[in-house]
Formats: C-alpha cells, sequence, structure tokens
DNA sequence: AGGTGATATTTGCATATGCAACTATAGTAC
DNA sequence: GTACTATAGTTGCATATGCAAATATCACCT
C-alpha cells in the first residue's frame, strides 16, 4: 500500500510551472500566451457560448476569467455578445480570432510533440489519465473542505 | 501505443486549481496561503539558505521568489541576511517563522489526508512518483525550445 | 405591480508568475 | 588597477488566480 510522501500541490505547481516555461517558448512566437491560447481555442472549437459556462468548462472562477477575456478582446479575437438573459454575456471568436486559434494550434502542436518525445508519450498519457481521473473525483461531491 | 490527448499543460492548470482550493480550504485558516506555506516549509525544512538555491529547489524564477518572500517578511516569518558574497541574500526563518510553519503544518497535514481519502493513496502516490519522473527529465538538457 | 431570493458577471483587493532590463558585486584578463 | 564578463537580486510590465462584495437581471410569490 503506497502512502504518497511530500505535498501534491507543490508538485503540480512545479511541473506546472516547468510546463509553462516548455509551452511558451512554443506558443508566444505566435502572438499567444499558453493560457490565452487554451482560452481562445476552447471558444473557437465550442463555439459561442456564456461566460459561466466557459469558466465552468475550464475549472476557473468566473472572476478571473472575466479578466482573462479582456487581452483577446482588446487583440480583436474574442468578443461578448449579450444573451437571451440579459444577465449572461455570450463569448465568441471573431474571424481575426479564428485565424490567430489556428496559428496558435500549429505552435501548440510543435509544444506537445516536443513533449511527448521529452518525457515519452506513454508517460504523458498515464499522466493524462490519472489528471483527468483526479478531475472527475474533484468534480464530485465537495466535501473535502473542513 | 498510447497517443496523449488534449494539452499537458491545460490539464495539470485545471488540476492544480482544483487542488489550490482543496488546500486552501484547510491551510488559509491557520494563517498562510497554501503558496505561503510551501515557501516557510521548505526554508524552516532546510535552514538558511541563499535566495537564488530557494528559487531553483521550488523551481520558481527568481524575480518570482523574491516578490513571494515579501508578505513572509512583512508578517516577520523570514527574514533576509546578506551573505559572505555581498550580492546573494540569505533567506532565514524567525522563531515565529518556525511557530508559524507548525500551525501551517498541521492544517496541511489535513488537506493532504483529506486529498489522499478522496482521491485513493494510490492514485496520489501514482501522480507523484509521475509528476516526479517529469522534473526529473525536464531539469535535464534544456533541449525543448524551439 | 412590488418584494424576495436566486443567478450571471464584474470590480476591489491581494497574491502568484515570468521575461527583460537594471543594479550591485565578484572574478578575471590585460 | 582598469576593463570586461559573469553572477545574484530586484524592479517594470503584463498576465493569471480567487474570494468577497457590488451590480444587474431574472424568477417567483403574493
Amino acid at each position: 500500500m503506497a502512502t504518497p510522501q511530500g505535498c501534491t500541490h507543490l508538485k503540480l505547481r512545479q511541473l506546472g510551472r516547468a510546463l509553462t516555461r516548455h509551452y511558451e517558448g512554443f506558443v508566444t512566437p505566435s502572438g499567444l500566451k499558453i493560457t490565452q491560447y487554451s482560452l481562445l481555442s476552447t471558444v473557437v472549437a465550442h463555439g459561442p457560448m456564456a461566460a459561466g459556462a466557459l469558466a465552468t468548462a475550464l475549472r476557473m472562477d468566473a472572476s478571473t476569467l472575466s479578466r482573462n477575456l479582456q487581452p483577446l478582446v482588446t487583440q480583436g479575437w474574442l468578443e461578448l455578445a449579450r444573451g437571451e438573459d440579459a444577465r449572461s454575456r455570450i463569448v465568441q471568436a471573431t474571424d481575426a480570432g479564428r485565424a490567430q486559434r489556428t496559428l496558435g494550434q500549429r505552435a501548440w502542436k510543435r509544444a506537445q510533440l516536443a513533449l511527448n518525445a521529452r518525457l515519452g508519450a506513454e508517460r504523458i498519457a498515464a499522466l493524462h489519465d490519472l489528471v483527468d481521473d483526479c478531475l472527475l473525483q474533484l468534480d464530485g461531491g465537495e466535501l473535502g473542505t473542513p
């Protein structure tokens, strides 16, 4: 029976920082930060969606999303429209946004393949499965708070 | 042969955000944010160390560390001293810092055990191993940049 | 219609993150 | 000993992150 040693959060953040450096090296030259690419790409892939739904999909606080959208709106890659419900904002990509996403996607693909090569595709696939499992578990009952 | 699907960085950040919420629920009441606890705990465990060494240990940019130290110095938990080399700053814990770390450690332990229970100790142990492997690989040659 | 509580988003505040440029010091070459 | 280079930290800038509170709107009840 394995007993985990050390802090999961710390380990994950360290790897996160390392991965950020890795991806930024490939993606930033295309004109997007990797976090911005994730956002833009999600909207393009999914189509117009309410801000709240986007935040939920990315498991991000709504206020964080609200601010993270701003640089992309300023660049003219995303725009906010009113939904039927006047409270909600619909996030949608512009033509320029779709074009930029295509650029970013190429850069992201190179980054991902380089990562697979560096760490081993098997290891990455295993990591993905494990992370997906954890996310599913955590999405369930929010019983974890004391 | 498994081919990884999706973006490793995005998955990891999503899990990171979820874990931050989980740990903060336990650790923040003790007076520290989880990131600050990691920093304080590392310094207490290791003893006085140069800022650069600490940044390297945490795989964090030196400028990020420099700023992250400030809240802890302000609280009187850490202090900066001059090293033999007048360029370097030695980071060390105060008595209050060691006491605060003990408090934080109890809270962290509860958070970690709750996480183990929630996700399964086996799964957490597997995740730790995988993350450690990745970190080792990435620390090697910085050949990943295009 | 008016009041009440729920929902969707944004703003205030504090912290985290990293790159590039800057400062200060050390080491080295001449 | 002065000039060049390397090293250690900090500062300017931009972005990312989340909680609590504020705002706007909706849904429902009376």
